[in-house]
DNA sequence: GCCCCAGTTAACCAAATGGTTAAAAAGCGG
DNA sequence: CCGCTTTTTAACCATTTGGTTAACTGGGGC
């Protein structure tokens, strides 16, 4: 067998077993687990198709391996600022702010993960999810909190959650009918998203300023 | 051939021909193009697979009336919400309250349609996407009226209609994942998305609410 | 130089899949 | 009941696709 520990680097970056993995990441989130086929994932990656199962065994492990490092990248981002301490404002500021970054770095990720999860759910809830998902609880305990004080206006926690992560994914989500209805090109619809960070913000505190 | 036009009924409703379209339908909205096999449709409409292609020619064709009957079926409700010219605020109401029916009633179609988008634009943005999309300007120019008259709050406009959209659209199209990091089962999450057209409502106008 | 073995390849295989065909049913007007 | 068309089916066919096999390559240790 190929490596089982490597001490200097990582991954060899462009070794074969690299290059197998990352055609297959980019043809799997472009395509799904139907839409993708192992011959076009070789010749992605400019090697032979018998390659892919050296290395992999069956397209459903390969499947297994791209969908687990993809889910398994974003969450602890999202778990650390979501399960934070930080008070309420500055908590949302942040979630916001990390949240689109990362999904402007990764834009087909989300749009994988939903869709991949309808169409093969037993696959996903048993093996692709991590143990530990993030919990929303001391978020939503700070937001009744805050009702409660008075700080902001009475609001459900969990449609406000729901609200601010709607406002941050669908754009990216859509963005092929987004850019059709608001008629823009590549370039426009890029920035428009880059000013999605700080009207969000505003648009969510303005909602939530006490009323007089 | 089969029937041409038909004087007294629509399609006969449970005519080989309506059973096979159904079964094409609910069949392609779960699976995508890829992911729906013509054998699985057959078996599931109770027919021969050849008569698939007796009534439908291809895979392709079949699934090309599937889409278009999909798109076809939403876009006018939502065409005539957005440009009709009442005033900006029974308009959003209106919107929010259409916009959460129609996806209550057919909730896999937003993923639907986003998630084919990204696989076959082409195929999309040549044949299925009718001629007159839903243009958003008389919107728009509520928007920045009203902004300019002090009534709400300054908002890009643009942000506004996406915010909207994204909160209406966005839990539905994930929402196995948000049961998951909620803790919801089906009925509960059933519940909570009931109580979403009021709650989004009342965000959007007290995001919009200008400010002392 | 020879051996060994991970890495790589071309050729092959079996199942799945979209599509076709020819013949059998089923209507149906006369 | 008869001939004609439309609908339906079982059996096929060709291609695609995931997966396997056996042989070849090339570098490292001896």
């Amino acid at each position: 067998m190929r490596e089982k520990d490597m001490p200097t680097q990582e991954k060899s970056s462009d070794s074969t077993e690299q290059k197998i993995f990352d055609a297959a990441h980019a043809l799997f989130v472009q395509k799904g687990l139907d839409g993708a086929k192992m011959q076009e994932i070789a010749d992605r990656a400019g090697i032979n198709k018998a390659l892919l199962h050296y290395y992999y065994r069956t397209k459903d492990k390969l499947y297994e391996m791209v969908a687990k490092s993809i889910i398994h990248q974003g969450i602890p981002i999202i778990q650390k600022t979501i399960e934070s301490d930080l008070p309420l404002e500055e908590k949302i500021v942040k979630f916001v702010d990390f949240y689109i970054d990362l999904i402007r770095k990764n834009p087909f990720i989300p749009l994988f993960i939903i869709s991949e999860m309808n169409k093969h759910p037993e696959q996903f809830f048993e093996k692709m999810l991590p143990a530990r998902l993030p919990r929303p609880e001391i978020f939503l305990k700070q937001v009744e909190e805050a009702v409660a004080a008075g700080t902001i206006r009475p609001v459900n926690p969990q449609h406000l959650l729901l609200n601010i992560i709607s406002m941050c994914v669908f754009p990216f989500v859509a963005r092929p009918m987004m850019q059709m209805v608001l008629g823009m090109n590549k370039a426009e619809s890029d920035q428009f998203l880059k000013q999605r960070k700080t009207e969000v913000t505003e648009f969510i505190f303005a909602a939530l300023r006490p009323q007089n």
